[in-house]
RNA sequence: UGCGGGAUAGGGUAGCGGUAGCCCACAGGGCUCAUAUCCCCGAGGCCCAGGUUCGACUCCUGGUCCCGCAACCA
């Protein structure tokens, strides 16, 4: 990569984290997507060869699990979500130069390739290691088909990351006390033979690395708290069927497939590859970004420009795996990683479980264009805030900005311009109107350059606020008839500020920038325009316009509002009779105990001869309990629930190898087993008799 | 306990060492080309306590309070 400002000589490539094929989309996701659209978009716009490309990630045990569930292959099962999902990002207006997805042959190649590479290079290494199995089930259990404690921090924790505690990624057989997720069983450590990327010989690549990797502080902050300390290889083979075979030609691997995080990311390279192949290395040429010879070029200007837009959740792996699987094939190294922050609903983290998501399919169903939902996402606030998502806000902000500032902007410049000279008066900009562009034109670079992406969108905007501004000041209207060289002179300013509007709202709104484009009548398409078409004047002539943005009213948000309360209320009950129903009975052990354990506790099933309170002691009653053999002396707290009159006669379970204890000065030489707060007293249901070992 | 992210006007949200900005709501005024839109003007703010500094919302220390962290999930 170069860190020259862009456009550079070199081809970009933007990715965007590979959606994982087992869901529907949502606003969280489409925030990321939308995210890099609009930066591929703004790179192509100041003049950069941009390809944008991304794919599905088809593999991993989530899939294999949710399709055994519903019983079709874990392939059909992906498939029927890749499919979904090419369909709805168009819809978005994410327009992908290349959308593939993991399991398609050209990643099943790449993805060997990559491998070969590194075990022709030494970083694949062999170790024999300790696999949780399922002896129910009879088969191992593969990063999330495993549960247990996490070693570093002791939270609960699935078998390839501490999702609850440390977020840390966990090798296979790292977690302690493991438990199937197949059966509830706790599971078996067996030895098993994997194979591992080397990281350690990354260790000095990526201090550097990320020392010179550009993009969001949050992406280049996180990863050095992991390069920064020893790096563990990374295991990259699971025992399961569903992956990419892992490619080597040992009998020992032929079971194995690579792990899902190998063949992700490599997706961006054959999803690049590609669109190579479709429209031919003289249009975009895949190598030109992705590989280089050796690491000295690294630092060169000659690579190309690879961008990552990814959630912030998933840094480590691409600011710290990826560029080491990158570096171990002998290819090029990201120039940037922008991580974006989550998407809330309403203040709430959303849920898709719990039905607490504004789905994509939804939005669109309610007709909004997709061009208001970009918008919303990349203007609201920067790309690193979680932002939060409610219909209030967004009729708020399409009203408020886009309706009445912009929208409003063009359309009472155009249609004064349209009635009263045709089209656009024939004068020169004014400099002061020419200085205010160009001003906006080197702001939308600086923003890109510094990957503020929020900013390349609000260059739009900035630039109709100063154009109502403008036109306000100056009042065209008041001109007409007393001066209409004056006249023609602001509207041709004005006209011009709506002109260079439509190409520096591409990005974000592609599908409303082309719609003030045709309405000036351009020719051609707003998205070939450059930045500096911003300064040519339109069409002489073009012909009435219409409104770019139509007002959201009230009633349609209090009906949207009401559609998502009703959802979110739903949940938050279930969540509410989930809490109680957690808060009245404790939490089942996670600590099993062995059988051996279990006979050490000698229990016996008693009869109550005598009870009376025990002065001075609140709850504490003595009594005398026949266990056959002999009568023991116990004290019990079960004062407040029972009457002691009632209770001689009754039949107990009495632990009679508890140790012997004094309370109040009284001996107790046993236990009476009781449930709950309330002591309820365990009984016997028929009438075993008494000293009767409970077993 | 832990990990991560926050606390800026009534609500949102920028700034992150040098006069605290923007949007909505609110008060007043103006315009009428424009979708009851637009313009001007006003009131109103940096969680608390220490420290570093010529200067701190911004850095440091210590509090307080919020949010996320079962499965799903970016």
């Amino acid at each position: 990569m170069s860190h020259e400002e862009f456009p550079t000589d070199n081809p970009a490539v933007v990715t965007v984290g590979l959606p994982y094929a087992n869901g529907d989309l949502h606003v969280g996701h489409l925030r990321g997507y939308v995210t890099g659209d609009t930066a591929a978009r703004a790179l192509r716009r100041v003049g950069q060869q941009t390809a944008f490309v991304c794919g599905s990630d088809m593999h991993g045990t989530p899939i294999a699990v949710n399709a055994a569930e519903e019983g079709v292959s874990p392939e059909a099962f992906a498939m029927e979500y890749h499919e979904e999902y090419a369909e709805t990002f168009p819809k978005f207006n994410v327009e992908f130069d290349n959308y593939g997805h993991t399991h398609d042959e050209t990643n099943v190649e790449t993805t060997r390739e990559f491998v070969r590479s590194w075990i022709d290079d030494d970083h694949v290494v062999e170790k024999e290691i300790q696999v949780a199995y399922d002896p129910d089930a009879d088969q191992w259990l593969p990063d999330r088909l495993v549960e247990g404690t996490c070693p570093y921090c002791g939270e609960h924790a699935r078998g390839d990351e501490c999702d609850e505690g440390c977020q840390r990624h966990l090798e296979p057989g790292e977690v302690e006390d493991p438990v199937s997720t197949l059966t509830g069983n706790p599971a078996e450590y067996r030895e098993r033979e994997h194979k591992f990327l080397r990281l350690s010989h990354f260790q000095d690549y990526l201090q550097d690395f990320i020392d010179r990797m550009e993009g969001t502080d949050n992406a280049k902050n996180q990863p050095r708290e992991w390069i920064e300390g020893e790096l563990q290889d990374l295991c990259i083979t699971r025992d399961m069927d569903w992956g990419i075979d892992y490619p080597g030609d040992d009998e020992e691997a032929e079971d194995l497939v690579l792990y899902v995080w190998v063949d992700a990311p490599i997706e961006y390279v054959s999803s690049t590859k590609q669109y190579t192949e479709r429209v031919g290395a003289e249009e975009y040429d895949w190598e030109e970004v992705w590989t280089v010879e050796d690491e000295a070029e690294l630092t060169g200007e000659d690579n190309g420009e690879i961008v990552h837009v990814i959630g912030r959740d998933i840094i480590q792996h691409h600011a710290v795996f990826w560029p080491a699987m990158l570096r171990g094939a002998g290819y090029n190294e990201p120039r940037a990683i922008l991580a974006t922050g989550f998407v809330g609903i309403d203040g709430k983290a959303l849920s898709t479980s719990r039905n607490r998501a504004v789905w994509a399919d939804e939005y669109l169903d309610e007709g909004f264009h997709p061009d208001l939902f970009r918008y919303y996402m990349i203007d609201g606030s920067g790309m690193e805030t979680d932002v939060d998502f409610s219909w209030d806000r967004f009729a708020e902000r399409v009203n408020g900005e886009l309706v009445g500032n912009l929208g409003n902007f063009a359309y009472r410049s155009l249609l004064f311009a349209h009635r009263n000279f045709d089209g656009t008066p024939d004068t020169e900009v004014s400099d002061d109107v020419r200085d205010r562009i160009e001003t906006a034109i080197d702001e939308f670079e600086a923003a890109l350059n510094d990957y503020r992406i929020r900013d390349v969108g609000a260059a739009a905007v900035e630039l109709a606020d100063f154009g109502n501004e403008y036109i306000q000041r100056n009042e065209p209207w008041k001109l007409t008839d007393d001066d209409p060289e004056e006249a023609a002179q602001v509207i041709r300013d004005c006209v011009q500020l709506a002109k260079a509007c439509a190409v520096l709202m591409q990005p974000v709104m592609p599908g409303k920038a082309a719609d003030l484009w045709d309405q000036l009548g351009e020719d051609g398409s707003v998205h070939e325009a450059s930045l500096d078409d911003a300064l040519v004047a339109p069409p002489a002539e073009f012909g009435e316009p219409d409104e770019l943005f139509a007002k959201i009213e009230d009633e349609r948000i209090e009906e949207l509002n009401e559609k998502l309360q009703e959802r979110v209320e739903e949940a938050t009950e279930d969540e509410d009779d989930d809490e109680s129903a957690a808060a009245d009975i404790e939490a089942l052990a996670d600590e099993r105990i062995g059988f051996e354990d279990f006979g050490d506790l000698d229990m016996r099933v008693g009869q109550i001869e005598v009870a009376e309170p025990i002065e001075g002691a609140d709850d504490l009653a003595r009594l005398e309990v026949d266990i056959g053999v002999e009568t023991r002396q116990v004290v019990a707290g079960i004062k407040q629930l029972h009457d002691l009159d009632e209770l001689p006669g009754e039949r107990c379970i009495l632990l009679a190898n508890m140790e012997k204890a004094e309370l109040f000065g009284v001996e107790s030489n046993g236990m009476i087993l009781a449930a709950g707060d309330e002591a309820d007293l365990l009984t016997t249901h028929g009438d075993a008799p008494l000293g009767s070992k409970v077993q």
